[in-house]
DNA sequence: AGGCTCCTTCCGTCAGGCGGAAGGGGAGCC
DNA sequence: GGCTCCCCTTCCGCCTGACGGAAGGAGCCT
């Protein structure tokens, strides 16, 4: 979606108010997970760019190793730039430290093990341990889904400040099957429930078939900075019983991360 | 090191040759891994440029999300370019298919496991799964070392193409270590063993207390992609008996990936 | 061959990036 | 308190280098 404003009329060109940083930032954000491959023409088109504009742009890119061409010219993310999103504290720095304690939860439990972070009202998927037998799920790493209906961003939200609460509770929230929660009120009751539990529970909210059981993780000082999931068919889902795996789990990264128990 | 060419003359200041984009870009290359938090005025120094220069950039960067900006004012990587980068087909991607058969690896052992692609003539760690007992090593994901010295280096360089294989032996070959080869005749004796047992060995080469057992990774079609290691304790080091193991695991990853034996 | 799409190079114009200057704010020191 | 130092932010005029139209090349399909 969101060809848009394309339409120039007889007027001599609107002129672009991005700024040349803008423009080379949109060619990055062309590439998105639908989005791996794309060749220069694909690249302007997304980034809304002229061709040759965005042929220097990801000349210079590429010279720079943020995005690779191969033999076909088509473009891909390059290395260089993954290695330096590799310092990201909230990226690899919070994966390393909580990957014992993920793969401890899958040892326990053989379902499908998330780590994920807040970002504005989105949940962004740190890391994913996909049993073979695991039920399927529709989250990847680097993915957005909004706060309300996974269950970690019922964990992020249960545990988040008012007025960010107050924000996604006043938004529309999006429905993705029948059982996801658009209600309000009913909302804020799943997150008084996970305050009160140490758990939250996401029903079958994303996917018909999958519910997903789900702790938050805090670091130093208290602040809040991640939660961890499993996600189970929604046939064989005990929360009752998941539940205090999945709080061991997030205590143990919490206490990695140099969180104190009161 | 490297505050060089900060010397201007009475001259009306050198027009820097950089264009915007890659202003842009050398901001983004001022954080390594030993500048992960970096101050505005620290910025412009690494990146070479002028402090209101660095400051619109970084306002831009980080109203993208590219970096981050915390209550004292110093800036990190941010989530969205972490997530963006996670689309790099030779990072996440190539790791969630490697995963299973480093955890297989690091049951099999309980030592570090590596798992590392090559770029130019460097390898860029991709994973690290690091046993609790293991061996300090150093090298962190996305961390950067020649290939000729550590095990995943050299499995990728004994399977490269003749060229880069001759780029690097006519080069001068750093050491890091008393054990380290610097000899090219003795580094070409040591591929043609990579190349006859399968497995390539890196004695004490990084760390005078490492010993790494690595081979290489293949993909659909037979492309070189990537290595995996074992590095253990020079003391307790098995190389006849490592080097199957690490051979079987990546052999199970280049079968992931579509490679197929002929 | 012809027509198509996608890519690359060239170059003149003008908008917008650059950086000097000035001022705010906080931490540390006397 | 008053002082200094350092880091950050905003403002604004000049000049440069980014932009994009135009033209042409390279495949690919019919």
């Amino acid at each position: 979606m969101a060809t848009a404003d394309q339409g120039r009329r007889g007027g001599p060109a609107a002129p672009d108010p991005r700024s040349a940083a803008d423009r080379l930032l949109d060619v990055l954000g062309a590439f998105d997970q639908d989005n791996q491959a794309l060749t220069l023409t694909a690249v302007a088109r997304r980034a809304g760019l002229r061709l040759t504009t965005a042929h220097r742009l990801v000349g210079t890119l590429t010279r720079w190793g943020a995005l690779e061409r191969d033999q076909a010219g088509v473009y891909r993310i390059g290395l260089r730039l993954w290695e330096t999103a590799a310092l990201a504290p909230r990226g690899v720095v919070l994966r390393q430290a909580a990957m014992p304690y993920l793969e401890d939860l899958y040892e326990a439990t053989h379902e499908n093990v998330h780590l994920a972070v807040r970002d504005g009202t989105d949940v962004v998927y740190i890391e994913r341990i996909s049993g073979r037998s695991a039920v399927g799920v529709r989250s990847q790493v680097g993915a957005r889904w909004p706060l309300h209906a996974t269950g970690v961003g019922l964990a992020l939200l249960a545990h988040a400040e008012a007025d960010l609460q107050e924000q996604v509770l006043g938004a529309p929230l999006a429905a993705f099957t029948p059982y996801t929660v658009t209600d309000p009120a009913r909302l804020r009751r799943l997150l008084a429930e996970a305050r009160r539990t140490g758990y939250a529970v996401s029903d079958r909210q994303i996917t018909d078939d999958a519910v997903s059981v789900a702790a938050a993780v805090f670091g130093a000082g208290g602040a809040l900075v991640a939660a961890v999931s499993v996600v189970v068919h929604a046939e064989d889902a005990h929360p009752r019983q998941l539940g205090p795996a999945v709080r061991v789990a997030a205590r143990g990264i919490s206490r990695a991360l140099g969180w104190q128990p009161r």
